[in-house]
DNA sequence: GCACGGCGTGGGAGCGCTCCCAACGGCGAC
DNA sequence: GTCGCCGTTGGGAGCGCTCCCACGCCGTGC
């Protein structure tokens, strides 16, 4: 039951001053008691805690930042255009394990969109407008100016995914996507399956290309152009592409889908031309995604730490903060094969 | 090219004082010039936006802030426990029309999540320790001292989905879940099911509840217990619910499930009990998720007017952020049947 | 015995903005 | 011609906090 003793500030909510006349100590005292406790007496801490407690005093968020210039908190940017990741469960995951991960560190986790040309000129303002210390984004396609102007700006940002051509400038956490599209197209070929199509993702983008590398990678010399085909992620590709695949009358055993809701469309379009899944045509997704498990039958695919990153990602900035970290870092985090029907 | 000026605050940032003595006026005008001009005359105005180009100047907000008592934002929390929400696609279509209809009107989205039972504490704190000028809140489950607290604080905040025991004192906007539910049940009575079964989602929540009592509306007095399972939204329990339906031996003609997810699964179940969808059994879903379109049959389902409910949603929020509106406001949207094959 | 360093503390000086009041001038009304 | 009003402007007074410097005090080393 707070606020039943007498306070002096206008609007009504106590103030740091109305601690330390309580607690019977300078303003100084109280403001270095709440920031960790250094240079101040246990009995001291104890008697400014039973203050604020009685109060029922927290600090004016606003005040504090145009003290000290810092604001506690880190935007996670959204420069996503389209649906791949906002649609995704992964985004949710990315949001929970952020504000998870930033709590634990005193910080706050602030998620902005930013979806077309204005918003992301807006969202330069906004990020090297002292709204936050720091930025964690997500961009799948090259976004050159913004990441001009960040980098440009000195705010820290850790990058999620590979941000391509900033590779060196940017710190970044990113998925080995060629080492695990390696893995499973290798997996295809150890069950014997000798002629492997693939449906790529967008090549603009890290993921689609790294994995169309990887496939490559094993294919070989057996790298045949008509067994490529090219989808965006989603499902309606996936399904365009395999029917695209079918209609050049090359016929194929196994089929690498870049992602699983590609992987689905493809497996709807199969079944509809009368093949079967493993048996005419063993598919593979990637992503793991809840996508994985829907469909009939389940796929064989990859599962990316998406948590690690996260976490990665906010160790790394939170590194940045607090100049721990000075140079740019990169990390690679491996995925995991996942074995289930379709291949 | 800001910044080649001279400038004098400390921190290397021009300030509104710089802008005032570029443009040669007061802070006071420079001040009155960004906040919307009034009593500025044009000419003014003009100049003061030249120096203001000319300096890079952007307001800071911590001072701003600090002098007004607002922030200009405004926090959407995730007090969801568990993955309805969370992983759902509509997650992201909430931040997205959030973010876009707050920066509109001049204001920024906080996206935070509360899981536990700390969190939710600490969620308190937040919003009512002056992070944010109010809140959109997500909550599935009724939670009592949040909403308490919430209220009791004052801080304007708009309800998503109906807040099972504070319908009288918050404003909410949710869909007519009981409606839809109705029409749907009503569908597959007009096509000729005369048993009809349905798989609930959880019974403590809103939609839960209301879509049971939409089904118990139209089944009326041919209603049976044994037709009725209880699921937690995900398709793994619609898979459970169905195989408990059958495993008791009743039979039915048509089975509603009140989300498309659950509907996945029950439709794997009814395929694995030899049962042809919707030949033998006719399968509804809700919400018209991506889930939807994925599976085979596609879903007849109840699509769910999202993006109109979070515009709604911030436009009372808006309205009682600026004194507009000043009674909790209670709206409740009409979803749409969108007939597929399933049945 | 005395100088010195460091811990603990008090409080002045801002951080950059908004709010408000006083002052100024021009204009229509009487 | 004078009065009063309103649109416009200047600038003082904070908003609530952190930062930093100065001051006392105690313990240590010689």
């Amino acid at each position: 039951m707070p606020a039943h003793h007498p306070v002096s500030s206008p609007s009504g909510r106590p103030t740091i001053e109305d601690v330390a006349r309580l607690a019977g100590v300078s303003r100084g005292t109280v403001s270095r008691a709440i920031n960790g406790g250094r240079h101040v007496r246990p009995a001291v801490m104890a008697e400014v805690q039973r203050a604020i407690d009685i109060l029922g005093y927290s600090v004016n968020p606003a005040a504090r930042s145009l003290a000290s210039g810092r604001t506690g908190s880190v935007a996670f940017v959204l420069s996503e255009r389209q649906e791949h990741l906002f649609e995704d469960p992964n985004f949710g995951l990315f949001v929970r394990v952020f504000s998870r991960e930033l709590r634990r560190r005193g910080r706050h986790l602030l998620v902005t969109a930013a979806e077309g040309k204005d918003e992301e000129l807006f969202l330069g303002d906004y990020l090297t407008g002292g709204h936050v210390d720091g930025a964690l984004l997500t961009l799948p396609h090259a976004r050159e100016p913004l990441l001009e102007r960040l980098r440009a700006s000195g705010l820290p940002v850790v990058v999620l995914g590979e941000p391509l051509g900033h590779q060196e400038a940017l710190s970044w956490v990113a998925i080995d996507d060629e080492g695990a599209a390696e893995e499973i197209v290798r997996y295809l070929a150890a069950k014997g399956r000798s002629s492997i199509a693939t449906i790529t993702g967008p090549l603009n983008t890290s993921s689609g290309r790294r994995r169309y590398e990887g496939y490559r990678r094993v294919v070989g010399r057996r790298y045949r152009k008509d067994l490529v085909a090219h989808g965006d992620w989603s499902s309606h590709s996936g399904r365009a592409a395999t029917e695209q695949l079918l209609a050049r009358g090359t016929t194929f055993d196994a089929l690498f889908c870049a992602s699983d809701r590609m992987a689905v469309g493809a497996i709807a379009a199969l079944r509809e031309a009368g093949l079967g899944v493993p048996d005419d045509v063993a598919v593979a997704g990637f992503d793991d995604s809840v996508a994985a498990t829907m469909v009939e039958p389940a796929l064989t695919t990859v599962r990316i730490p998406f948590e690690e990153s996260a976490m990665e990602a906010v160790r790394i900035l939170e590194g940045l903060l607090d100049k721990t970290i000075t140079e740019p870092r990169r990390v690679l985090l491996p995925s995991k094969l996942v074995v289930r029907d379709s291949a």
